[in-house]
Order: structure tokens, then C-alpha cells, then sequence
DNA sequence: TTTCATGTAACTTATGATGTTATTTAATAT
DNA sequence: ATATTAAATAACATCATAAGTTACATGAAA
């Protein structure tokens, strides 16, 4: 079944955005991404539209980030690509009306939303600049500078 | 993005199985689901290697429960559609020695195992028995009959 | 006023699930 | 025996939709 890995590719993204000090490019995105221009703006559009990054058009234009890594989570990126539903389960809708349809669904229903109100949470615990660096450079796992 | 409703469907098939005394052929099966027949052999064909059902040819054939509704939990029927996760979301592979890369896609991971395993251990609560009567008819939610 | 870059609509392509046809195998009824 | 029923399976077709592409408009800076 298909992925939908913008998610990952946006906060990849938007990390390396804040160790730049000029706006990037779609262009420059999208080959990062090994991708298309336009799909790259299609993408940012619902990120902007939060406002966490802003576009300028023509010269020295492009995207930037509207905010520290630390004022954004994964959820509020998760939330601003606007998928649906986390899931590929789905629900039957043959016999609305069956009882036993609607049992079996209602108990599917019932797990899903547990699961993804769990994923939600965590989504919501982790902040853009904890990720930056990959952990490895982090100061916590650091064993040199800054002294002890 | 595209939804499989297949868990939903087979336990509302399975369900209604327990009901008849013969066996429903594929043919049913797929006109009660609005499909096709081929479809629901394909897919019965994993329950069947699991033990859940059997499939017999000819006059008269077609497939019956191999087993108690009591005994088959909607994990074991999960689990036998194979379908490999059950998440839309998915990682990145562009630059798989990027830092920032792996670090975003382990946090990812981890959320995405442990909702998971959350949602799977839901499912291995859920017996098919209990679906079965949509609740309403259930022992406990009855009213009236078998005395007391 | 030329160049660069986003914004957006319209269209094409790619992918994977689902649906279909055709043929084989096997079990029962006549 | 043989006709009928139904699963097993391979091969192919269709469909849905995300991703990719082209084209053109808008707007900002050199």
C-alpha cells in the first residue's frame, strides 16, 4: 500500500532550512528531495498557510522558516499537510444498517481512534530542534565544550 | 488515500458464516460485499492458510468457519490479510547517511511502532463473538429470555 | 525591463489495489 | 460416465489517486 512520506521529507526540510541564512528555492528543495519544483510548493503551501515557513517570489526569493525549530512539533506539521487519516484500515459501508457491519465496525473505529489519539500525543511531544543535528551533536550527547 | 476495508469486511463475512449451516460460496460472499468472486477467494485464501476457514470445491462447497467465533480475535484475522503496516505515513530514503534525515525518521518510527503495538494488542482483546448480533443481542444486553 | 521565483491550473504518468476473463482441478448429483 | 458446481490460479484490464509535468500568470529585485 502507498506511503505518504512528506511528513518525513518536510521536517528534513525545514531542519536544513534553519542552517541556511538566505531562503531556499523550490528548486533547490525539490532536488534535495529528488522531486519536482511544483510539488515542493504544493507541499509548503499548507505549511505556509500556518505559518510556519513564509514564500517571497522573485529575486533572492523562496522559502523561509517563520519560527524557531523549538515553537514547531511534528503534530503541527503532521496537521498542516492535512491527511486524513494516519491509517490504511478503512471501514466497510455495504450495509450501514447490519447490526453485525455496524458492530465490527464500531470496534474497529474504537482501536483506531485510541491508536492515533496515541500517535497524536507523541507527535505533539517532539519539537523541530531536538531532531536538529541528529541527536549526535545534540548537548546532551555531547561528551566535549561548552565545560562539563 | 486509499482505505482497505478488507479486516472490516472479512469479520462481517465471517460473522454472518457463523450463522448459516452450509457452506457460502464465493459467489454470495462477493455479492453480499458488492464485489467479485475472484476478489473473495483471493482474500479468503489467507484465512484459510491460517486455519481460520475452510474452502471445499465442488457441489455443495464453498467455505465455512474451521473454528469458534470465540476463538479468532481481530488480530489473528489482521494478521492473516498480510498486509504490512498499517500506516499511511512512511520514512524518507533520500539521503540515508543525512543526520537530520535519520534522526526525523527515527522519531517517526518510534511513535509509529509504539501506536502500533498499542493498536495491535487492541485487536488481540477483541474476540469475534463478541461482534457477533451487533452487541444488541447479546446475552449481557439482553432483556428478556433464558429466565432470571 | 529583464530575470528570477512563487502561484496555480490543467494535464500526464506511475503505481498498486481491485475487478475480470479464462482455464484447470476436484467434488457431488444424475 | 458425465454434467454441474465451485474453488484455484494465472493473466490481463480497469480504476483511483498521488506524484510529476507543462504552461502561464503574478510579482519582486537587479
Amino acid at each position: 500500500m502507498r506511503k505518504d512520506s512528506r511528513l518525513s521529507r518536510m521536517l528534513h526540510v525545514l531542519i536544513h532550512m534553519n542552517q541556511l541564512d538566505a531562503p531556499a528555492t523550490s528548486e533547490k528543495i525539490a532536488s534535495m528531495l529528488n522531486t519536482n519544483p511544483v510539488v515542493v510548493r504544493r507541499t509548503m503551501a499548507g505549511l505556509r498557510d500556518k505559518g510556519y515557513v513564509t514564500s517571497v517570489k522573485g529575486h533572492g526569493g523562496g522559502w523561509s522558516l517563520a519560527m524557531a525549530l523549538s515553537d514547531i512539533t511534528l503534530l503541527d506539521i503532521h496537521n498542516a499537510l492535512g491527511e486524513s487519516s494516519v491509517f490504511t484500515i478503512g471501514l466497510s459501508d455495504e450495509h450501514t444498517s447490519c447490526p453485525i457491519e455496524i458492530a465490527v465496525n464500531q470496534a474497529i473505529s474504537d482501536v483506531l481512534i485510541e491508536a492515533e489519539a496515541l500517535l497524536l500525543e507523541r507527535f505533539r511531544e517532539v519539537t523541530l530542534d531536538v531532531l536538529a543535528a541528529g541527536f549526535a551533536d545534540y548537548p546532551l550527547n555531547q561528551q566535549a565544550s561548552s565545560g562539563e
